[in-house]
DNA sequence: TTGTAGGCGTTATCAG
DNA sequence: CTGATAACGCCTACAA
């Protein structure tokens, strides 16, 4: 089925010269002379030649690709993370493999082995929402694949880079605009807390609240996966509570867009009797109305950021001399109108 | 860096048997004996044996390795189609390469020269809004790597399988909706014409409007990519026509999205003063307050279609006796608040 | 049923 | 600067 390609023996022999010349003029080797250079190079085009990574690789140990693993691709932040990092990879030759966990640990788990098999060079993880064990991770760095965490990292592996933002931070911003703008009763929809980011901004949402003396109310606060399904729910167990919160804060921007349809269809305005504010921002998040205010996440950089250390750690001859400090980048309140009493 | 990994000779030694027969046993080959597949099996799980896809690719000349090329990852009529092809691949033991060509012609012919250069057995595609040229997949082709398209098809290329929903239905369903609704001025926010989709949704939205005896009416008619920016300034110069249009048909939901953005913007009562409908739904489409009439795509159906059309085709001996006639599946018009008039 | 030997396309090593 | 030769890890005639 599948074509005869050509090889460097082809070139090689058009040229009468040996193959590992050809090998080394396409390789930009130093020893080779520019005349022998620039000729490989032209019978290489002529030829129509493609090197073969697999043959490559198999003598290099690399095959030139490194792997993303997502909870989901259609979220606008890893949509554009994922950006990010193709720009870096495709700018350094690599290619790239994205994967979905679907939000499922096991998927995850199976995803890593299928890498290791592939024989990637590097993989770049956001966790599954119920992952909790990391062995599989540590799979991959045993097999020599380094491990860039970003946005859901893992504490329990030290040697690995982690990118994240400050999401104590950004829900302490959240929380107290929504103080300031006077909501008293403000209830949290959360990420359920295996995952560190969702404790903290569980842990900036209570700064934000006791800094303008509001007490804290477990009771207004629920833990889910953050889909579309968990926000409506939610959204209606808090708003049947008497008294009801005035205002939610959201762990991300899909449980958002659901509670404000909750709130629209039972004639609840927005953000009058219920502000909302958000955290990462969907692509639609400014065009509803009413636009709902958000945390914005340097999503792409921190893409660009994970392939760059990736890349790095990559090409580095050991781990030892690896800086392995977490970088955290800034996050910024985009208020909108969900939220904003006049 | 890497580690050194376990080979079929380590488990030939171990067993004193020869590497072939390993080989072989892994491989279930038909005429090794039971006892040495359990055996060697037994040993490649102790010594925790991973086959070296590489090597075993260079000599078959297959990567088990097939690719998705699809204009952005963040829209949710591909990441569902997406997910259905990883669901059939990985079924069959394949992975699954998922790129972006963010709609740019220039993008799609450098992935598939990547794809070409790393010897994926099989590229599934729906095509950049500006792609009018296919001698980028004629090489896939001639390359020996079967393609298939979906949604935004090429026909051009005879020999290939397509997978579509029948858009010239979609769109008179749709039209015809608002036509019943007893919409008069619908216009209609368009895909550039260079895709044979948009053609056909055009053609749809001109029978709908025959059909009612409604005048097709060229001043109504906007063509764009679709995304959200265009969704909104189109939206903005069709309401600025007197007299203004009372119901807009758009190609896609971001559009869909931007329309009933701008409507609410500017106080235009939707659907009493506009009707919306839109085509291949978003996560929020349901949502949105009104949420949004649109046309329904099988869209992971499709996904895993044109992922067994493809594997069919990297199975197949030769080409010549396969059946590359175009699939079609139906669409389905889910009414919803932005199109219905008591 | 199993072993031997050769080769897939490239690169590394060691000579020259 | 260039060439011969041996790897890389696996698969597959062919032979036994």
């Amino acid at each position: 089925m599948k074509k005869k390609k050509v090889s460097i023996y082809d070139i090689a022999n058009r040229l009468e010269i040996s193959s590992s010349t050809v090998s080394r003029a396409l390789n930009d080797h130093a020893r080779i002379s520019e005349k022998t250079k620039l000729a490989v190079r032209r019978v290489a085009k002529e030829l129509g030649f493609e090197k073969n990574h697999l043959a490559s690789g198999l003598i290099t140990n690399k095959s030139f690709t490194i792997s993303i693993i997502v909870p989901a691709v259609n979220r606008n932040f890893f949509a554009s993370a994922i950006t990010g990092i193709e720009k870096v990879a495709s700018e350094n030759g690599y290619t790239v493999l994205i994967c979905q966990s679907h939000d499922q640990y096991e998927r995850e788990v199976k995803l890593i082995d299928t890498l290791i098999i592939n024989r990637v060079d590097g993989i770049i993880a956001s966790l599954a929402i119920n992952t909790e064990e990391f062995d599989h991770f540590r799979k991959a760095k045993n097999a020599g694949i380094p491990v860039v965490f970003f946005d859901r990292v893992c504490h329990e592996i030290e040697d690995t880079f982690k990118i994240v933002v400050n999401d104590f931070n950004g829900a302490y911003l959240a929380t107290r605009h929504l103080a300031e703008q006077g909501f008293k009763r403000i209830a949290h929809i959360g990420g359920y807390q295996s995952q560190n980011i969702f404790r903290e901004r569980l842990a900036g949402y209570k700064k934000g609240l006791s800094e303008f003396n509001l007490p804290f109310d477990e009771g207004l606060v629920r833990y889910c996966a953050l889909n579309t399904d968990d926000g409506t729910k939610l959204t209606e167990e808090l708003l049947q509570l008497k008294p009801r919160p005035d205002a939610i804060f959201c762990a991300n921007n899909l449980t958002a867009i659901s509670a404000l349809a909750y709130a629209m269809d039972h004639n609840i305005k927005v953000p009058e009797a219920l502000g909302i504010v958000g955290f990462s921002e969907e692509t639609v998040s400014s065009l509803l109305k009413p636009a709902i205010t958000s945390i914005r996440q340097p999503s792409e950089q921190m893409g660009k950021l994970a392939a760059q250390k990736l890349l790095e750690e990559i090409d580095a001859e050991s781990s030892d001399n690896m800086d392995y400090t977490e970088i955290e980048l800034r996050t910024e309140l985009i208020v909108r109108a969900s939220s904003k009493l006049e």
